[in-house]
DNA sequence: TAGTGGTCTAGACCACTAA
DNA sequence: TAGTGGTCTAGACCACTAG
């Protein structure tokens, strides 16, 4: 995986919007400026900035610049940045440590024999906002290329960033089936809610830059004081 | 708002896939060989395909080609193309046609003083399934640019058609807040459904290639039989 | 008017896939 | 090995924004 001209520059972006070093509404560098100063064609410069805007990091004008976008304070589950990424004041508590298991049977979606046959890391984690218990996630990633998973904390308690710097897996794509929903035993349990409280239940496949990889997420959700949203 | 050689590409092979001349699983047309016959270069060929990619029609593969991705069969609202055109045997059905009205107070988003004077157009839509109502839909528009709305029909039964042949009006991009909660009064009649039945309402905002036009819509659906997703 | 991003060209070389 | 998409360059002109 050999880093290209335009990835190394979407990442110094990124980081300097994220340290707060370009700050919300802030206008970056003209892409001129932006190809003289790191050696690159212009061309290349609009290839890393297209990224970032995909991403939602920065909105791009005309005549103007690109601007970085206000934060978005939702919980930003249906865009590609994860949680812990987004929301401040969460925290992570897991229910079920990561742990070697077979698939649940039957699966919302289909595997390969392969898959199938490797069986599943699976995890249970409660999230909460300001000490709120908010989404109960189940997720469940293969048992494949993973070597010691399940014997290495997490980094910054982030399972992307762990899987990003630890084995180089980056999330590509996400796929999405949302539902309302009559909470379930479990989630009047963690999330403390009612049995009459509607729930939203979303069911996740991650793409990410390994074909056969993709990690599946089960969340419930307790939308009655946060929403979940997308900047897209 | 002139045509560009790349939005041209983007539409033809837009509508060879809608169309069923391009089938999914189908491999397009090498960049090379669609450079060639429509006579532009093959950057700009890759950046139609690139738009593609992003609206979910098509996959790119290394060494493979461009191949149209598999349909998606669900309510595909969390993405930019709308209703009518994702999900077959869908129907509509005005419960308040189009007209023109004051924005409602308070309005879930803040409005220019230039739109709030304006007022709105507002119509209320269901939408049903094989028959079966699954969606209501409380949509408004700004009342500054769109002649006549009001006075005429839609085209093929789709608001976001309508906007883009009649007022070149494109949607950009999507904002959306999701939440599972007791379905309202209006919901329980119009969606038959029980009071203690969980309801998913989506607030959306859509963004268009006019800077100050926005396009505010309100969904009230019901989950039950079918699952909300995007194919992003 | 100067500077920005948007579009576009005509090349080049590399990485990957399949026959 | 031939053909595909991925990356990249060095130019050009246009449309838009702001001073």
């Amino acid at each position: 995986m050999k880093p290209t001209h335009h990835s190394r520059l979407q990442q110094i972006l990124k980081n300097d919007i994220l340290s707060g070093k370009q700050k919300e509404g802030s206008v970056l560098p003209s892409e001129n400026e932006l190809a003289a100063k790191h050696n690159i064609a212009r061309a290349t410069v609009r290839h890393a900035l297209a990224s970032l805007e995909k991403e939602g990091y920065i909105e791009k004008r005309q005549g103007k610049g690109s601007i970085v976008k206000a934060y978005n304070k939702k919980i930003s589950i249906l865009n590609i940045k994860g949680f812990s990424s987004v929301v401040s004041n969460a925290s992570n508590q897991f229910i079920l440590k990561p742990h070697y298991a077979a698939w649940p049977k039957p699966f919302a979606y289909n595997l390969s024999k392969e898959m199938e046959d490797a069986g599943c890391i699976f995890m249970k984690r409660l999230r909460s906002i300001n000490g709120e218990p908010i989404l109960l996630e189940l997720t469940y990633l293969p048992n494949i290329g993973l070597p010691d998973f399940c014997f290495n904390p997490f980094i910054n308690d982030s399972l992307f960033e762990t899987l990003s710097k630890r084995y180089l897996i980056e999330i590509k794509d996400v796929e999405q089936d949302i539902r309302a929903i009559k909470p379930c035993d479990e989630a009047i349990k963690y999330l403390k809610i009612k049995k009459s409280d509607p729930l939203l239940c979303l069911n996740l496949k991650y793409a990410t830059n390994r074909l056969e990889l993709n990690i599946y997420s089960t969340l419930y959700c307790d939308t009655q004081k946060y929403s979940v949203g997308n900047s897209d």
